[in-house]
This record gives structure tokens, sequence and C-alpha cells, in this order.
DNA sequence: GTCTATAGCTCGATAGAC
DNA sequence: GTCTATCGAGCTATAGAC
């Protein structure tokens, strides 16, 4: 255990996480990982035996991250709209990050679509996460012939602003698409 | 020159258009391109000096693409609405690999975001022929002061809708979304 | 211009001492 | 559980014959 609190896989995955998002996966060796974690190579196949198996465990560690989100915004407010609009802020809320790197599961599902067919899978469920708990909050809302569609239009809306703020750099671009965002939300919900 | 009229280098380029494309950039050999084009690893050498090298002729390419695609938007019609909703049309038509790998352009854009910053210029360069053909067709039909952001807003609807259909691997919300995105068109147009 | 051979390096993964 | 040493394969890039 460290001053974090972190045991030696804990370590390996918290770097890797960072590192996968920073440089993509395929670009971020074992070395890289060693060097942030402070743990030497060899000792990383005690704990994984591929690196597969470290991506595997770094997209567990996002997918959890994401219910949390959910549930946070679950306990922020009882009202269906202020639950959406505060996921928008919520997932959002790193800028810089997002202007630098873009989407942590976004740009992660984009290299895997273009090599390992099981991992992206399990990129595709913490989307499916993310969707139907909009879908419940648009069946909620009333908007129940739409409220599927209208979970893959929010996703959409969403990962397009994400890819643009981060092709242009650009953390305004980003700033007025959550608003602009939350005005849909707004117009959606109380037409309903 | 082979069967297609391609030279060597027209060869080497093709073929790493292709699989820049389907296994990205760093995921592709130079052996990989050489298998393909059918050209010795030695020899690339001659005509590119290194791997990046080899993108950018790929990038450029692309953006060559891509303002031809333009000026058959203009050609297609006079009017305005109809040469935005050609485009759609247009960059979309490929639904099969847009399923399979994403956008050609912005996936290749996310992957340079979290390594090299020279060749993510190049890929800018690209989105901003795009965006600011969009935004003088903006221009051109009375939204001055709203072509701007509009341009954006209708790239990040395009790249958004590429994700989510690369995610899920689904050609009929690629569709469907197209669809969408015409009558949005259409009411914005119309409306002024 | 075209090709073979290979240098020099880094990669993911393993073996085995402690 | 932890660590060092290292393997074998694959990589980008180069040298030099033809």
């Amino acid at each position: 255990m460290n001053q974090q609190g972190l045991n030696n896989k804990e370590l390996i995955v918290e770097a890797a996480d960072q590192l996968f998002y920073q440089y993509g996966y395929s670009q971020t060796s074992f070395s890289d990982i060693s060097d942030k974690a402070g743990i030497p190579r060899g000792n990383f196949y005690y704990y994984f035996k591929t690196k597969d198996d470290i991506l595997t465990a770094v997209l567990t560690q996002r997918h959890q991250l994401i219910k949390q989100l959910l549930q946070d915004c679950e306990n922020y407010s009882n009202d269906v709209k202020a639950q959406l609009i505060y996921l928008l802020e919520v997932l959002l809320r790193d800028e810089e990050n997002i202007v630098k790197y873009g989407c942590p599961v976004g740009t992660i599902s984009s290299e895997l679509s273009k090599s390992s067919v099981n991992l992206q899978m399990q990129v595709t469920d913490i989307f499916e996460t993310l969707r139907q708990w909009i879908e419940i909050k648009m069946l909620a809302a009333g908007l129940a012939e739409r409220s599927k569609s209208l979970s893959m239009e929010m996703l959409a809306r969403l990962q397009g602003v994400t890819v643009l703020a981060n092709v242009y750099h650009d953390i305004d671009f980003l700033r007025q698409s959550i608003q602009q965002h939350k005005q849909w939300l707004t117009d959606l919900l109380n037409a309903n």
C-alpha cells in the first residue's frame, strides 16, 4: 500500500488508465506504465498475464466510474431534467483533458474498432450503460416512443462536440456547446 | 506504372491510406504496407524518408479528396440547401466502412491528438476546409451571424453520428441520422 | 530506380533467484 | 510477492549491390 492507499495492482491500473488516455493503448508500452507506477516491468506479469488484461482492467475501472457518475446524478436531484443536465456537466467537467485527448471512452472505442473486436465490446457496454440510463430518464419525462432515439441523439451530440473540441483544441466551443445542449434538453423536456 | 496507372509512390500512398484507416497509423507497419502495395520494404526509403512522411502524403491525399467532394457539391446544384444535403450524402456514402472503422478524418485526428502535434495540425486543416465551405453556404443562405457556429454544429453532428454508428456497428442508425440531419438543414434554411 | 540484407532498437512476454 | 536478466519477435531505418 502506498500513500493513496492503492496496492500494486491498483497502481498499475491507475497508471495505465492515464497513459492509455493520453497516448493511446498501442502507443503505451509496459516500460511507460512501469515508470509511471514505479513498479518493475517483470513484476507486471504477476498481476496481469497480457497487455490486453491490463486494458480490460482499465476499461472495467472506467465503466465503474461512469456508473458512479450516474449514481451521483441520481443523488443530485429528483428532477429528471436536473439529472440530465447534471450528467452533461459531470461528463464534460474535465475540460482541459477533453480538449487535449478527447473522450476517454470514445477515443479508446475508435482505437479498438480498428483492431481488437473482443475489447471493443467492453467499450460498447460502457456506452450502453450510459444510453440506457438516459433512455430511462426520457421515459420518465414522458417521451416514451422517442426515448431510444433521443438517448442515441444525446450521446451522439456529446461525442460530436467532444471530437470537434479536440480537433480544434477549443475549450470555448466545448463550453458553448454544453450550454446549447442544456437548452436542447430544456426545450425537449418542457415541451412535454 | 501498374494496371491502375499508379506509379510506385502512388501505390504506397494508396496502400497506406487504406491500412491507416482500417488498422490505425501506429498499428500499421512498413511490412503491412509493402505487402499490400507489392513493393519491397527497403524500396520505401527511396520515396519517403520516414513513416511520418507517408502519413503526411496520405493526409494530403485525404485533403484533396475532401476538396474534390466539395467541388462535386458545387457542380451538383446551384441551390445552397441541395449542396449541403448532397455533402451529407457524399461524406457518409461509404456506410459499411464508416460503421466498421469510423470517419477517415475524425479517427486519425483522435489518434494523432494523443501523439504527434505536427501531424495533428494537418488534420485540423482538413476539418477547416470542410468547415469554411459550410460556413460560406450558411452565409449564402442568409444566416450571417450564426454561420460560424452553425458550421461547427454541422460538423459536430456528423462526427457524433459517425462515432456512435461505429460504437454500435449500427448502419440503420447512421441512415436514420442522415435523414434527421437533412430535416435539420431543411428547417434551418427554409426558416430564413 | 530497384532490391537484399541487416543494423539497432523496442516491444511484449518469460525464467528463475530471492 | 518482488525483482533482475533476458529472450525472440517485430519494428523503423540504413547500407550498399545491381
